[in-house]
DNA sequence: CTGAAAGCGCTTACAG
DNA sequence: CTGAAAGCGCTTACAG
């Protein structure tokens, strides 16, 4: 059993003050008298005595809680975006005297987080990815719950924040073109996810923008498995193409070592760029250029607007961070 | 602003009955006439009423919820293990009606871990690793939280849950050596985590069981970054090692890379095997022989143990779980 | 500036 | 089997 905790009327009594007074001079609500105000926090550090959260919470009907809800799609937390993200939320909620309710749900069932906005544990919910026509984002919507997306969502009275994927895909796209590539192969995953419609548009309006044309059979959408992805490339460098784009870090990695494993060579035989970065594409041999995102921000943005919500503050509904370009050795 | 949700005056209204009544027909204790019990059930299904989490736990002095503490060191959750072990724990918690708080915390600062505590906001915690001498025990353990270790302490009065890692690796040695291996160079981690010293003493106790010694030159202990990793595969290479025996997965594929990179040949030239296995393992090229663990079985192990403490059932303090070995090419 | 009292939404002895 | 009442540990109008 947790030790008997001291509460605010032990520290009321302690200091022979009202438990009213006590609390207006920990919350800084209310007028008390400097010198009182002292007492109670010098008694308070000392025994570092915290008001219970429950207690509190009830009282104000809140919780100091925020769901952190991952897709099960990433449940086994492979993207190093979820992973960095969720390191950030932690550390910007802990700073707030917020805690974080690791929460997974999907498409198929979010009945854990049905239950959990049900029972009232949670102010409010980030979520690390959010599909258009999400029962995720219906659901909080229907609970009148805040929260804040961090992705794209074409739905624009959902609060959001995201990188620009699509000016940080049309610069690296557009660098390619001017640095030569004509014939583009593009690799990426399900349109379901916005974030790879943006990545397409990016791709396309960088070769409106050179006024070269998009090698239609050489984009290569709707990729989710391993094997549809090595069926991919295997199609596409039947088409010479100078240049294989791909969406992902992960899906980089694969083509790479797909092409090291038939003996095709980067950058001398085929250039190859990544519309995502991370640290596995600095360390890869050859090093692979890509777009890189700045994660940690991303998640701290989205979890002050929603701390901003729940407490009232108006907002910007959508947000768009920046991105950086980052050469390396697969496109010299 | 969340939405008013119904109370349980609500429904004790709505029925003609008083909160008395309807909370021991949703709890179960205390009787009820089966009447009355189902026609709560029937209104609290249809209008899908919880009762509110906090005021529960409020009058029950309990949270529901659990601290889910990450080890900084994984914060980036890059171990799969790690990260197999959220999933499993948030999946049991949830159907047990609990929440999970994620927490990240390490030698230096457990800070967010001791408010989450002084406030109050949790009935216990797991770790997913631990340290001998481990500040963050030591906190939980004079707050007298309750909480369970994923992973081997010496501290045998700790609460704790382990895969057994030195029968795991006697066997997986023992099984190398009956091969013919004579010359095994073993590469580890830091020896402040139990589970690298437990490693190190199966392959000890293997040698000794099949009467070889171990050959004390080529143990390579406390690798903790890729250099020095690196830097331990060469030096082994120059005392002609007929197999190397990695701690963990990914200092495993480290190794097989930088054999690659000298164009030695795995397992034609020498061979390799892992303490961990992890899907990665099985993917490589060539796939690479370990001991497999069930991280979701060991999660969920330690999640019931730590609600049973909670609930005030009695446990063994200490639980061990199996292993199994995969033979795959990097061994034939 | 300070305090007594009501209330947050539940649970649980205690009576009946 | 059912209910009125007290209580969980806080906060916050309302008075003074």
């Amino acid at each position: 059993m947790p030790q008997q905790a001291t509460t605010i009327s032990d520290v009321a009594q302690a200091l022979g003050m009202s438990k009213t007074t006590v609390s207006r001079a920990i919350s800084g609500k209310g007028r008390v008298s400097e010198e009182t105000r002292q007492k109670v926090q010098e008694y308070i550090q000392q025994h570092n005595y915290r008001p219970n959260a429950v207690a509190r919470g009830l009282a104000q009907s809140k919780t100091y809680n925020i769901a952190l809800v991952i897709s099960s799609q990433f449940s086994n937390f492979d993207l190093p975006f979820v992973r960095k993200s969720m390191t950030a939320v932690c550390e910007a909620a802990s700073q707030t005297e917020y805690e974080v309710l690791l929460t997974i749900a999907d498409r198929r069932s979010s009945t854990p987080l049905r239950r959990l906005l049900d029972k009232g544990k949670v102010d409010g919910a980030l979520l690390t990815s959010a599909v258009e026509e999400d029962p995720v984002t219906d659901l909080l919507r229907s609970r009148e719950v805040p929260f804040v997306v961090m992705g794209h969502l074409t739905d624009k009275s959902i609060l959001q924040v995201d990188n620009d994927q699509v000016s940080g895909c049309r610069e690296l796209t557009a660098l390619l073109l001017k640095m030569g590539r004509r014939r583009i192969a593009l690799l990426g995953g399900t349109q379901r996810y916005t974030v790879n419609t943006s990545r397409l548009r990016g791709f396309e309006e960088a070769h409106a923008q050179e006024g070269v044309p998009v090698q239609k059979e050489l984009v290569y959408m709707d990729l989710e498995s391993v094997p549809s992805q090595l069926a991919a490339v295997e199609d596409a460098l039947t088409k010479e193409p100078d240049c294989l784009l791909c969406m992902d870090d992960s899906l980089s990695l694969t083509v790479l070592k797909y092409l090291k494993g038939r003996g095709i060579r980067v950058p001398q035989d085929i250039q190859l760029a990544s519309m995502y970065d991370s640290e596995a594409l600095e360390e890869s041999d050859p090093s692979i250029t890509a777009v890189q995102f700045d994660a940690d921000k991303l998640a701290r943005t989205a979890y002050q607007m929603l701390l901003d919500t729940i407490n009232g503050k108006s907002v910007k509904n959508c947000l768009e961070l920046g991105y950086q370009l980052v050469i390396r050795r697969s496109t010299l």
